[in-house]
Order: C-alpha cells, then structure tokens, then sequence
DNA sequence: GCGACAG
DNA sequence: ATCTTGTCGC
C-alpha cells in the first residue's frame, strides 16, 4: 500500500522512515498536510505529556520518551521510556523523520486508557513551511491532538514581543499565521508556539501558557527533555512507569 | 545566487 | 542534539 495515496487512512501509524529520501519525505509531507484538524478543541484538558529524545554521544542510538502530566498542577504523573536505532539524520524541515519512530513506539507503549489528551513536541506544529512540523505529522498519523514548542524559529516572520512574562505576536508566513513568538520570561528569547492537530491557534497558546511556571521552556517539555537525559545516563529505565503522588500528613 | 535553517 | 567551565543573578 502506497502511504502517498489519497485514499490511505492512518491505521497502523508509518514509523520506518529509513532509506528516504528528502524528496520522498516532501511528498509526504504535502500528502499529510491536508490531514491536519485545526479545529478548536471541544472538550477540557486532564493531561498532557512533553515529548523529546535524547542521544548518545555518536547519535546512533535514541533514547525516546513521553512524560504526562497532570493538567491541574503540572506534575508527572507517568513517563514512557525506549531506545530506538537512528535511521534519519537531522534536516531542517525534517525533524519528524529523526525522532517520530522513536517518540510513536514510546507513545504506543503507554496503556490505551492512560494516553494524555495533549502532547507537547520539542519542535514545532504548523510552524514550518509547510505546516507539516513533527507536532503536525505525529498527530495526524496517530490521531492525536498535539501542539509544538520549540526554542528557535524555523519559519516565517515575526516582530519580537514586548519583554514581559505573558507577551506574544504571531508568525507570519505567506500572508498566514502559523504560530506565536511567547515571552515565557522576563527578558529572555521567546519559544515559539504553534497547533499541530486537533486544535486552533488559539488553543495552542491558551495551553502553552497555562504550562509555564518558572522555566522559559514550558512544564511538559522541560520535563520530558529532562527524563529522557536521566533515562540515557542511566537514572530512568526503559518502560512505562506510574508515579506515586507523594502523600504528606 | 543569497540568506535561513526545529533538534 | 551533544561536549564543556566559569559566571552572573534571583
């Protein structure tokens, strides 16, 4: 089966992307942009999980994992852990192709009914030129609803937003706002923010937002990207593990 | 041709 | 992304 054909529904989401080549990752790209569900989202969010990988000093092996967290007060509540074989190098605009396989075999690796209702991706959702960042083509290919946050711009336009915690403006490309640049802290770079499927704009700085504590990156990917380091040096093992709630009396 | 360029 | 030391500031 053609994975380019029209008529192809994501099932059995496509995570072997070896021996690609950039051309066929475009076409891919095009064919799953017109997927994306910019809709805003319908029902309340209970949680939501960072997602990142990390590797090892060759960059040969990935060390994938998905962290949820608690909506309420942002705490992790679980993490998904593995290892996966890079196949992919790093081109920008193709980010997805380095880390997706490794982030969907964490992702599928969590229990059905404990899935988050929202995944934050170290990278960008429609922010990219053309629209289909990892946030974007994980999200359609798991039908999911995800968003990006990444810490330096790939594409568009954009004037800086004023110094204070809270500030955004958006990033223009081609007449069209595909993100935001927020000001997470007082004085230092903005991350830029954007929807990759199952919810608006607005929605997806709504949420960033309301993830932000004392840390320019917000909670679910700092605590994803700090797992998943804990997990390469050895601190975290592999597999899916519930955290207790700690419980003071 | 030149500048830009997620992790 | 990863390696790496000190330093400035809350």
């Amino acid at each position: 089966m053609n994975v380019l054909s029209d008529h192809w529904e994501p099932q059995i989401p496509v995570t072997d992307y070896n021996g690609l080549t950039i051309t066929e990752a475009t076409n891919l790209q095009n064919a799953l942009r017109h997927r994306v569900n910019l809709k805003p989202l319908r029902s309340k969010i209970k949680t939501i999980a960072g997602a990142d990988i990390s590797l090892d000093l060759h960059g040969e092996i990935v060390f994938a994992g998905l962290v949820i967290l608690d909506m309420n007060d942002l705490q992790p509540i679980a993490y998904s852990l593995v290892t996966a074989t890079n196949t992919f190098p790093y081109v920008p605009g193709y980010l997805a192709f380095r880390e997706i396989p490794a982030i969907t075999k964490a992702f599928e690796q969590i229990p059905v009914a404990s899935r988050p209702d929202v995944i934050m991706f170290d990278g960008n959702g429609i922010l990219h030129s053309r629209r289909m960042g990892i946030a974007s083509h994980f999200g359609v290919l798991t039908q999911t609803v995800t968003m990006g946050c990444a810490k330096k711009k790939l594409a568009g336009k954009y004037t800086k937003p004023d110094s204070y915690k809270g500030t955004y403006t958006p990033v223009i490309d081609k007449n069209e706002t595909i993100g935001f640049a927020l000001r997470t802290k007082v004085n230092v770079k903005p991350v830029f923010i954007s929807p990759g499927n199952g919810m608006s704009l607005a929605d997806s700085i709504s949420i960033a937002m309301n993830c932000v504590r004392k840390h320019r990156l917000p909670e679910p990917t700092r605590k994803a990207h700090e797992f998943v380091n804990l997990f390469r040096t050895g601190a975290l093992k592999e597999g899916y593990h519930e955290i207790q709630k700690m419980t003071l009396f």
